[in-house]
DNA sequence: GCATGTATCTCGCTCAGCGAGAGAATACGT
DNA sequence: ACGTATTCTCTCGCTGAGCGAGATACATGC
């Protein structure tokens, strides 16, 4: 019998975070029609456009570990659904540009819109001060995280 | 241009936590010759092993978002991988009884250990009182995603 | 006993994603 | 300039995870 400890609460704590946010995202996700792996796409395609950076398929199969094959079926169901158009990049004719389209960013909203504004409302529970040292403990758990992956 | 707000970045940081966290479950399950479901399935498994509760496949399949005819499939993967076998509950016979074998908590040291540690490690960077604000604040977190989901 | 309900499994199918490699455009060495 | 290597994307054929429909076996209420 091991003694019970706040460290190993906290890490439970992290764990059914992650697991109740990739639940939300995957009924969203069925609930308007596309796969997980088209919303984290989606995602990343907004987050993308709002840091008013380029994505390529190459990028974005990157990013999702996707092989070349699995982007470009991932691709034409982006498009096929009106979310993202293809657009030769002018600079670089290889390339492909995904531009997404309003309705990626209408859907985008729809998702985090709602829960953004909860977790904002209930982190008026918290002063400036805790608020911060939630912000320095995220990072710090974060940090962990990419650290251990990238061994 | 809106103003930079801190619990915006918190949501970002959030985000950003369960993305490494995936990626890390992703990365290990690939590496190990599992898929994705598999580790969940792995995971809900040996906590409920540790939990001492049983396990039948109609739980499993409810708890990962799986119909019964991919629930099947999924047990025989885990059980062709060694991870798990079958048995008859003898209390009511239609039910069978998932019961993880050796193997599986092994794999379960190695997916968490080595994570866990580190994790535990950073938070010895903070005081007793800052990890009880960081475990109010993940907590708050989790109920919100949890009643947004349940909407 | 018979109907109804519950737990699991089987069958046939769809489609996401993989490996291999082709095609098109660019970069580079000489 | 010119051929060669490299880069980016897409095509083809395939595997297998997961779905819908339904079969099977056991349990339970009337």
């Amino acid at each position: 019998m091991e003694q019970s400890r706040l460290p190993m609460e906290l890490v439970h704590l992290l764990r059914g975070l992650t697991v109740e946010l990739d639940l939300f995202g995957a009924e969203f996700a069925a609930r308007h029609g596309l796969h997980p792996t088209d919303l984290r796409a989606l995602v990343h395609l907004l987050d993308a456009a709002r840091a008013g950076s380029v994505v390529t398929p190459g990028r974005l199969g990157e990013a999702l570990r996707l092989n070349s094959a699995g982007t470009t079926g991932l691709v034409d169901r982006l498009v096929r659904l009106g979310l993202i158009r293809r657009e030769r990049d002018p600079e670089d004719r290889r390339k492909v540009r995904l531009v997404v389209e309003g309705r990626a960013t209408e859907l985008g909203q729809a998702f985090f819109g709602g829960l953004i504004a909860d977790l904002v409302t209930a982190m008026g529970g918290f002063g400036e001060a805790e608020l911060a040292v939630a912000q320095r403990f995220l990072t710090a758990m974060t940090d962990v995280v990419a650290t251990a992956r990238a061994r």
